[in-house]
Order: C-alpha cells, then sequence, then structure tokens
DNA sequence: TAACAGTCG
C-alpha cells in the first residue's frame, strides 16, 4: 500500500478520548498543498475543493487512515467529507495496483449524484476511474475504475461473491448515522472481515451523536486486544471531525407544551409569515392525512387573511405524490434522477409541508424557517405476532438536530419546535432505535446465512435486535424450507432464496412457480409488487381510480370489455397486476394508455426493468421460465407456497369484512385499495399487512385452503372442512 | 367497512 505521510511535515497531535478512542486534535495552521494543478483541473473547481472545511482536515484524515483500521469522521453536514475524502485517498496511492476505494450511500440518488460530481472534480469520465453500481446500472470499468460510489445494500450483495471484498483497500462508510438495516449488516461484516483483511481500512460517518457507539462498537474486545497494539494500523478507532458549512439556525420552542400539533403548526406559519422576513417555510409532519389537513387548513388561512398574509404557496410533500403534483414543487425541467426544486416565484413564500422526506432524502433549497412538530411515523416490530406496526412516535435529538439544519442551507435560518425545551433537553430520545430493532428480519438474516454466518444469535451487531426477533426470523425461514433442523442454509432452495434479490417468501413463490409452470407470471408479479405502486394516485379522483382498478380485475380481460361486476371472478391484486401488464404491453408501453387506465407510466417501466432483472436471476438459478397463460390457479398456488404463513379466513357472521389470520387468529381486514375490498371471499394470503388503527391486508389473492396443507404440510394440518390447524 | 413514514436488492 502507498504512503502518504510526507516525513519532516508536522504530526498531528493525538490525545486519547475518555472512552479509550483516539481523538484528533488538529493544529491551527491549515493544509497547505496547494500544488496540485498537475491534475489539470479547471481553477474553479480546484477552488471550489480547497474552500470545503474537509479540507482543512485532509493531511490528517490521510495521517489515520495510514495508521489505523477504523476512522470515525464526525462530518457535518456540507462538510465535503463524501466528494473529498474519496479523491484525497486517490491522491494518496490508496487505489495504486489495481486496488479500489468504495464509498457507500444509504440512498441511490446520493450515489449517482456524488459520483458525478466527484468524476467533474477529477475531469475525468463518469464510468472510467469514478464509478457508481445501484441496482440496475452498474456504471465501472474493471480494471479502470479507482472510486467507486454504491449503495451499501450493493455491497451487502457483493459480499456473496466475494466475502472478504477483497479488491477494495478503503470502504467508507457514509451517513452510517442514519442506522439502516443495511447500514448495520454492512458494520458488522465490515468489522469481521477486518480480522481476516488487516490491510484493509474502513473510514465511518457519522453525525456527532451517534459517532460514540459507532466507535465503541470498532473497539477491540479485550480478547482481541493484547499484546500486538504498536503495530498499524492500529485497531483502535480513531475520531476527527469536520465541521459544516451550514449558517446558523436559531432555535425556538414553545412556552407550553401544545395540545394539538397539527393546529399549532398552522399557526406558527401563519406567525412566521406575517412576522418574518422573507423565506420559505418547511413543516415537518407525519403523514398524508396531517400533511393534506394542514394544507387544506393554510390554504383557507391565507385566502380569509388580508392583503399582507396573502402570497403563501401551499406545498405538501410525501413519496406517494403523483408526477403531477411533484411537478408543483419541483422545476419543470428536473428528471427524476436530478431533483432540483424551483425557485420561489417574486412575492410568494413557498411553505413546503412534508413527510420525514424532506429529513433526509431529498435537500430543498432556499428553505429558512424550519417548523418542527417532534413527531414522525415509525415502524415497530413484533417478534411475537410477527406484525410491523406504523405509529407515530416522538423523534430523537439527532433528528430534530437534522430537521432544524435544513433552514441554514442558504443564509441565518430559524427552527421553531413545537415542543418545550425542558422536553428537548430532558425527555427527547439522544438517537432514535436502530432500523434493526424495529423490523422484521428475515431477509437480514438469510443474507448473514448465505455469507456463511451460522451463530446469528451469536453475531457481533452495532446494534442487536432481540432474540425474539431473530428466533422468529429463523423460524419463518425454516417453515419456508430454506434453513433445515441445524439452521442451516438448505441446498439448493435455501441458496436459491437467498440469491433471489427479493424478500424470501416471495424468492420461495418465484421457485414454486418454476415447478407450477407459471414463472413467467411469477416474474410479473414479482417485479409490481417490488414498485411502491402501479397505480397514479390523484387526490379528487379515487372513485375513478377505483374504477379503472376493478377493469382490470377480473382473471381475464379485453381492452373493450365494459365495466362488470367483479364480484364473482375476481381472483384478487396479483392476478390484477398480470391484467395491468399484458394491457401495458399489447398498448407498445404506451405511456397514454397508461395515462388513460389511471396506470403510473414511470412505475410500469420499473416494473419492467426489475423484471428483467429478475429473469437473469431466475434463468441464472436454472428456474424453468414458463407461462401458464389463463391457469390462474397455478399462479394464485404458487403465491401459496410462499405466502401460506399468512392465510386468513373470514369471519362468519359479521358483515364487516373481518377476517382472522389463521396462524394467531388476530382480526385483519383487506386494504380498500385492493380489488377484494368489500368482495370479501372466504380464503385469502395477503402479501403485506399494513398496521394502523386496523390491520390492512395489501395485495390480496383468493387461495382454496386445501391449498395449504398442499403445499405446507409442515406447517398446516386439515381437520375437517373448515377447520385447519397448524 | 375507506387508506398509504422512508429506504434497499
Amino acid at each position: 500500500m502507498a504512503k502518504f505521510w510526507k516525513p519532516g511535515t508536522e504530526k498531528p497531535r493525538l490525545v486519547e478520548d475518555e472512552d479509550g478512542g483516539v481523538l484528533f486534535l488538529y493544529s491551527s495552521s491549515s493544509s497547505s498543498s496547494s500544488s496540485s494543478s498537475t491534475f489539470g483541473f479547471a481553477n474553479n473547481l480546484q477552488n471550489q475543493r480547497q474552500r470545503l472545511p474537509v479540507y482543512k482536515r485532509k493531511d490528517a484524515i490521510l495521517f489515520l487512515v495510514e495508521n489505523y483500521a477504523t476512522t470515525i469522521i464526525v462530518g457535518e453536514t456540507g462538510s465535503g467529507k463524501t466528494t473529498q475524502i474519496p479523491q484525497y485517498l486517490n491522491e494518496g496511492g490508496w487505489s495504486d495496483d489495481g486496488h479500489v476505494i468504495a464509498c457507500t450511500q444509504p440512498r441511490r440518488l446520493a450515489v449517482q449524484s456524488v459520483a458525478s460530481r466527484v468524476a467533474e472534480e477529477m475531469g475525468v469520465k463518469l464510468g472510467e476511474e469514478v464509478g457508481y453500481v445501484i441496482r440496475f446500472e452498474d456504471v465501472t470499468t474493471p480494471g479502470v475504475t479507482r472510486v467507486k460510489f454504491l449503495t451499501d445494500g450493493v455491497l451487502l450483495r457483493e459480499m456473496m461473491d466475494d466475502p472478504l471484498l477483497s479488491k477494495y483497500s478503503v470502504i467508507m462508510v457514509d451517513e452510517a448515522h442514519e442506522r439502516s438495516i443495511s447500514t448495520d449488516v454492512v458494520l458488522g461484516l465490515l468489522k469481521k472481515i477486518q480480522r481476516r483483511r488487516p490491510e484493509l481500512r474502513l473510514i465511518i460517518s457519522s453525525a456527532t451523536i451517534e459517532a460514540k457507539s459507532i466507535a465503541s462498537f470498532f473497539r477491540p474486545s479485550k480478547k482481541h486486544r493484547g499484546a500486538g497494539d504498536d503495530v498499524v494500523p492500529k485497531r483502535e478507532p480513531a475520531i476527527i471531525s469536520a465541521e459544516g458549512r451550514g449558517f446558523t439556525v436559531g432555535i425556538n420552542y414553545v412556552q407550553e407544551p401544545v395540545a394539538d400539533y397539527l393546529q399549532a403548526a398552522v399557526s406558527t406559519v401563519m406567525l412566521i409569515h406575517k412576522q418574518q422576513a422573507a423565506g420559505d417555510i418547511l413543516v415537518f409532519l407525519t403523514g398524508q392525512d396531517d400533511i393534506d389537513a394542514a394544507a387544506q387548513l393554510l390554504n383557507e388561512e391565507a385566502q380569509s387573511s388580508d392583503r399582507s398574509t396573502g402570497g403563501l404557496l401551499v406545498l405538501p410533500l410525501y413519496s406517494g405524490l403523483s408526477r403531477a403534483d411533484q411537478a408543483r414543487i419541483l422545476s419543470s425541467s428536473v428528471t427524476l434522477q436530478d431533483l432540483v426544486f424551483s425557485p420561489t416565484p417574486r412575492g410568494k413564500r413557498k411553505v413546503i409541508i412534508s413527510t420525514n422526506i424532506a429529513e433526509t432524502s431529498l435537500t430543498l433549497e432556499g428553505i429558512v424557517y424550519v417548523v418542527d412538530s417532534g413527531f414522525s411515523k415509525q415502524r415497530f416490530y413484533d417478534p411475537i405476532s410477527d406484525i410491523e406496526n406504523l405509529v407515530v412516535a416522538p423523534i430523537s435529538k439527532a433528528s430534530a438536530r437534522q430537521r432544524a439544519g435544513r433552514a441554514g442551507r442558504v443564509r441565518p435560518g430559524k427552527c421553531y419546535r413545537l415542543y418545550t425545551e425542558e422536553y428537548f433537553v430532558n425527555e427527547m430520545p439522544a438517537e432514535g432505535i436502530p432500523e434493526m430493532q424495529r423490523s422484521n428480519l428475515v431477509s437480514c438474516v438469510i443474507q448473514l446465512k448465505a455469507l456463511g454466518i451460522d451463530n446469528i444469535l451469536g453475531f457481533d451487531w452495532p446494534a442487536s435486535p432481540s432474540p425474539e426477533a431473530m428466533i422468529r426470523a429463523l423460524e419463518i425461514l425454516y417453515s419456508l424450507g430454506v434453513l433445515d433442523d441445524d439452521a442451516k442454509l438448505t441446498s439448493p432452495t435455501g441458496f436459491q432464496v437467498a440469491e433471489i434479490p427479493l424478500d424470501p417468501m416471495l424468492s420461495k413463490a418465484m421457485l414454486a412457480s418454476g415447478e407450477l409452470g407459471c414463472s413467467e407470471e411469477m416474474l410479473t408479479i414479482a417485479a409490481a409488487l417490488s414498485v411502491q405502486s402501479i397505480w397514479i394516485s390523484i387526490r379528487g379522483a379515487q372513485k375513478q381510480l377505483d374504477e379503472a382498478r376493478l377493469r382490470f380485475a377480473a382473471a381475464e380481460v379485453s381492452p373493450s370489455a365494459p365495466l362488470y361486476s367483479p364480484m364473482l371472478r375476481t381472483q384478487g391484486d396479483h392476478v390484477t397486476f398480470l391484467n395491468v401488464y399484458k394491457g401495458f404491453l399489447q398498448s407498445g408501453k404506451s405511456s397514454k394508455w397508461c395515462h388513460k387506465n389511471f396506470v403510473n407510466y414511470h412505475a410500469m417501466k420499473k416494473v419492467l426493468e426489475t423484471r428483467e432483472q429478475l429473469k437473469r436471476t431466475a434463468q441464472r438459478l436454472g428456474i424453468i421460465l414458463k407461462s401458464c397463460d389463463k391457469d390462474m390457479q397455478a399462479v394464485r398456488k404458487a403465491i401459496t407456497a410462499g405466502f401460506f404463513a399468512n392465510a386468513c379466513h373470514i369471519e362468519p357472521y359479521t358483515h364487516e369484512g373481518k377476517f382472522k389470520t389463521v396462524r394467531t387468529s388476530e382480526d385483519v381486514y383487506i386494504h380498500p385499495s385492493s380489488v377484494l375490498f368489500r368482495v370479501n371471499p372466504k380464503w385469502v394470503v395477503y402479501h403485506s399487512l399494513v398496521s394502523t388503527d386496523r390491520r390492512y391486508m395489501r395485495n390480496v389473492v383468493t387461495i382454496d385452503p386445501a391449498w395449504l396443507v398442499e403445499v405446507a404440510p409442515h406447517y398446516y394440518q386439515y381437520q375437517g372442512p373448515g377447520s385447519l390447524n397448524r
């Protein structure tokens, strides 16, 4: 590995942190390696790079990476760490001898935009020295690409082919403080890899609050410490900070707790609008309901006020918005890959009312005021019932800080917190519960199994999930025939299911479809289930959408078929997907056809893409590609082979469409977006449950209960008509 | 009887 440290230059001073980590104390003189014009950058780009706060830490970062196995960068937003550190490593020789520098991101959009920025700064063509990989898109050239950006999910998949990630010399895990499942799994696996590959260097970037828990995770345990402490690289993690370039944001708290955060948010916006200088407002609420209600209230207030309070442009923002609605917020020239927000028209003030999507996933320009309700919707998992609930819960200090920071991107801003300072200081949790501890773990466990991690319960996680959740995941995988009695992956089923990039239950249905002669159909269904929705949502046109959907609900449909009663022939949402897909293909993949039928054209393009990828995977695994034509029974049976644990039976003698799960006798209802809503067949299996005030089954298909015993005899026993037991 | 925090492969 190339050395970068120039003898004779001043060494940074290092001190022991009180927790045993190494803290870097930077000297006041900034780094002065400004003689790199040999690379032929445009001068202004070079100047911009040098003005970034992280530039002052360049030598120190390189020193730490050279000498410490793990370096934790505490970087505020705007420090430039993501774009600059990979370049420093490249300049420092870490990509010599065919090695690659990796930088992971939690989101695809970030991967793409950061990679193209870095390619531009380095003056190279994207996909050559600098490249990126996300699902469906490998923009790298093996042997040429030296700096590679990728999602952490892709890095996990790469480990299945190359468990030691041997081509990488340095792996930078960015945004680790978000603690997503895949980031946490990556961190756990990288820690293991480090023991086998001492030459591998890790850089973990994190916001302030999470840095210590991540550092303590990477601190070697006593039994691994011992004698070799002086060898390079040192095993103790080093911590260094790079300040951000954001502007200061003044924080305002309410004096007394508010009873109704929605009403409080609306009045706060009006107050800002009346009293504060120009600048857009971003309001954080919890979900679509809240947001639409607040938007309506604001519009009413703005209209009823006198002229001086006019000029409010109220814009709801959540991921379920249609393209048409998004276009009101985004400028017309943007593509999905390039979410640049349009400037506010003169004399107008934008009020963007948003879910958490604006906390991390989208960056809005021009925000000067933030209103923070203190709540967000969060998923919580109950391993006993195996149900994920979506509930409104208080956010963490880390989130509150992130939300406030959204006000300081263009100039000093203000944040209005709809909770008291006393609450913030004394009661708000410092950090959120990692996603890993709030989720069903089947996908996660099967990936670890595929990587040869046998002892799941003893795995060294950054945040251990409850034993109950892990045991539940093992149990489900066992019932799918993916794990054997020794909790090892079965062959070939277990390895095949792990290989398919879908939830294990859906992968299992995919395998079953090969045997039942309907794999072509299952590919379509799996692809359709992997997009958020294949339907467009237009507020106020719900009825037309429902009608459009029912036109596709029959087992067979002709394009000219009139609207008919679906009561007798509808077999469920999965079959409906097949009809939409068929219609889409027959139209020549026409966007006009989509529009006419309330089908989301962009979603359908994604379905095509996902289907192609799954088809390649299926071929590789030797799944026989075959269409069952009109035999929907084969399709429904294949679905049952994966989702038998989600079987439900309608409650007789009630007229409210109440179902009971076979497994736990839980009350569940068919989601109003399902084509089986109000149809209420006797037996169904569902794809997922969304649990709000009631438990709603989303994407439901009718079944014959006899199939349950047929496809999962180890799970169900038939005990006479209408009686089925586990 | 009426609904959808946000990601990823």
